[in-house]
DNA sequence: CATTGAGGAA
DNA sequence: ATAGCTCCTCAATG
């Protein structure tokens, strides 16, 4: 009780940390390597410590003692009784189950608790029947190896995570290196092969792990090259799974470029081609395409279709939930999942975790910016007021309607070309969700719009135009969200968004991270209409980027016709 | 045989 | 809770 921390934690597991408070940005990034922020208002930012950010903390090393040492220090009036056990209660959960090879016979795996009424409980737990578990001795059970990912997946939900020692399989081996002559980059402290040190040390954690584990990287940090990397320290076939045609190609070149495998050795599984291949490439969506609701996959099959020893996950986050399903079948391959931010709104963090692995390395997104590798971006809330006649409709409309009416506010119009005078010169991204107010847009900023129907001739055109600098301004529709290509820009202008997608949010900031001529600055804007429903869902979808520790200054847009000046 | 567009899934 | 986008497949076109 040291009166001076800048936390107080409370009985329920939350965290609130004052945001005025001196110690703040450092009780932030402590914080958030045990627990996850869930609200955040101007005085106040809300942690909760949930079973899961202790699990992954704990798979980090982080010990309860470590983590309780690390609340007293920040907690102002110390920690409420029950905060404590409960906490050491939850982390040592973690490592009292552990998963085995079974020694006699390669069908079965061993489940270990560190004490008989462990298994005594969860012998009587609903989930855990079906899946053949059986009693072998008082500290053990057997369980069919096939059921290995169930089992993890439903302990786990029981709020019993296992560790996973039953060993990988080696896969077919394949034989690559670095290319010695790969692509130069733009300079800094590069390793050997251009790898950086973040990189090397992701690798290196990883391979820690075994062969099961998530890496977490902000936008434009390199996660490609991490996964080149594993690949090449395991020397095995590996399937490549993206979300999207686009990354398969990226991926393709990289593989290229920076290493020795050849273009006959490196296969593309997707609409157009069907080759299998030592390393092969997939999109999500092929596997997970059925001829028609009722039916079955009919592409899952390519799990099976070699001896793979590794199987990369790319942008996990987006994981699709029947690809889930075959994963848990494939358990003794090695996994790494790939993403910038692990959070998911489907609320599937826990399979994420189980089945594909824990977080096994984590680098914050504002430690890239301090060593150079991103830029700086200054966040701006610009607060948009509504005219009386849409205010008086809003009042009339239900709270749905409320919603698209303060997202599609006019006024933003005239705040946006504001913004980009004041930037007169920059390259400016207008990002929005709704395509008649992207068009509207569009028209009075006199700037070309890209949506989902525009053709991709039409789109690299445009790309390449904002790319040399002839074409400063460019509005997008939620084709933002999902094109790898979109050229990197140093202004963005969000007007609109999905419901409270945090994902949608750190993606739209990743389009203006590439780093910058002189003073690596970019400047990110998000339109708010003031008085609206729209304004707790901006907060909402800002709690990741809160969380890397990005502040966003709210300012008044003043009225329309105050524009000329 | 390649390209284009419609329709369905997620 | 949306509206929007992408990808897959299949059929029609030249």
């Amino acid at each position: 009780m040291n009166g001076s921390g800048a936390c107080i934690a409370r009985k329920d597991m939350t965290v609130l940390l004052e945001c005025g408070h001196p110690g703040f940005e450092a009780a932030g990034k402590e914080l958030a390597d045990y627990a996850e922020l869930v609200k955040s208002l101007p005085a106040y930012h809300t942690y909760r410590i949930t079973p899961l950010s202790l699990w992954n903390a704990a798979a980090g090393g982080r010990t309860a003692e470590q983590i309780i040492a690390s609340l007293r220090n920040l907690a102002r009036w110390g920690i409420p009784a029950g905060l404590e056990e409960e906490i050491g209660r939850l982390i040592t959960r973690y490592g009292r189950l552990t998963l085995h090879a079974h020694a006699a016979d390669s069908r079965l795996v061993l489940l270990r608790a560190d004490s008989a009424s462990l298994l005594d409980e969860l012998e009587g737990r609903s989930g855990l029947d079906g899946l053949h578990l059986k009693r072998s001795g008082a500290l053990e059970c057997t369980c069919p190896a096939g059921c290995r990912g169930l089992l993890k997946q439903e302990l786990t939900r029981l709020g019993y995570p296992v560790l996973d020692y039953a060993g990988y399989r080696e896969g077919q081996e394949l034989s690559l290196t670095w290319k010695q002559d790969g692509p130069k980059s733009a300079g800094g402290n590069e390793a050997a092969f251009g790898l950086r040190a973040y990189q090397e040390e992701a690798v290196r954690l990883f391979y820690g792990t075994g062969g099961s584990g998530v890496v977490v990287l902000p936008c434009g940090a390199g996660k490609t090259v991490v996964g080149l990397a594993v690949i090449e320290k395991l020397q095995c076939e590996t399937l490549i799974l993206t979300s999207n045609t686009t990354s398969v190609e990226q991926w393709r070149e990289e593989l290229l470029q920076r290493t020795s495998l050849t273009g006959g050795e490196i296969g593309e599984y997707t609409g157009e081609r069907r080759e299998v291949r030592p390393v092969t490439l997939a999109t999500y969506q092929m596997l997970t395409h059925r001829r028609s609701k009722g039916e079955g996959f009919v592409h899952m099959n390519l799990f099976n279709e070699r001896n793979w020893g590794l199987i990369i996950y790319d942008e996990v986050h987006l994981l699709p939930a029947p690809v889930f399903r075959a994963t848990a079948d494939i358990q003794a391959t090695r996994r790494l999942g790939l993403t910038a931010t692990l959070v998911r709104e489907d609320g599937r963090e826990g399979d994420v975790f189980s089945l594909i692995g824990p977080r096994c390395y984590e680098l914050p997104w504002r430690s890239l910016e301090q060593q150079g590798w991103i830029a700086a971006v200054e966040c701006v809330e610009l607060v948009v007021p509504m005219e009386p006649d849409l205010r008086s409709r809003y009042l009339y409309a239900g709270s749905k309607e409320q919603f698209r009416l303060a997202a599609g506010n006019p006024s933003k119009a005239a705040a946006a070309a504001r913004i980009i005078a004041a930037h007169a010169g920059s390259k400016v991204l207008v990002i929005g969700q709704y395509l008649d107010q992207l068009n509207e847009l569009a028209a009075r900023l006199n700037a070309p719009l890209i949506t989902g129907k525009t053709p991709q001739r039409e789109r690299n055109a445009l790309y390449a135009a904002f790319n040399e600098g002839t074409l400063k301004v460019l509005v997008v529709s939620k084709v933002a969200n999902f094109a790898v290509n979109l050229p990197d820009a140093s202004v963005a202008i969000e007007v609109s968004g999905a419901y409270g997608s945090r994902q949608e949010e750190a993606q739209r900031l990743g389009r203006i991270l590439r780093p910058k001529q002189g003073e690596n600055r970019a400047y990110f804007y998000t339109l708010v209409t003031g008085d609206s429903r729209e304004q707790e869902f901006a907060l909402r979808r800002r709690l990741f980027l809160t969380e890397q520790g990005y502040e966003y200054a709210v300012k008044a847009a003043g009225r329309p016709e105050e524009a000329t000046s």
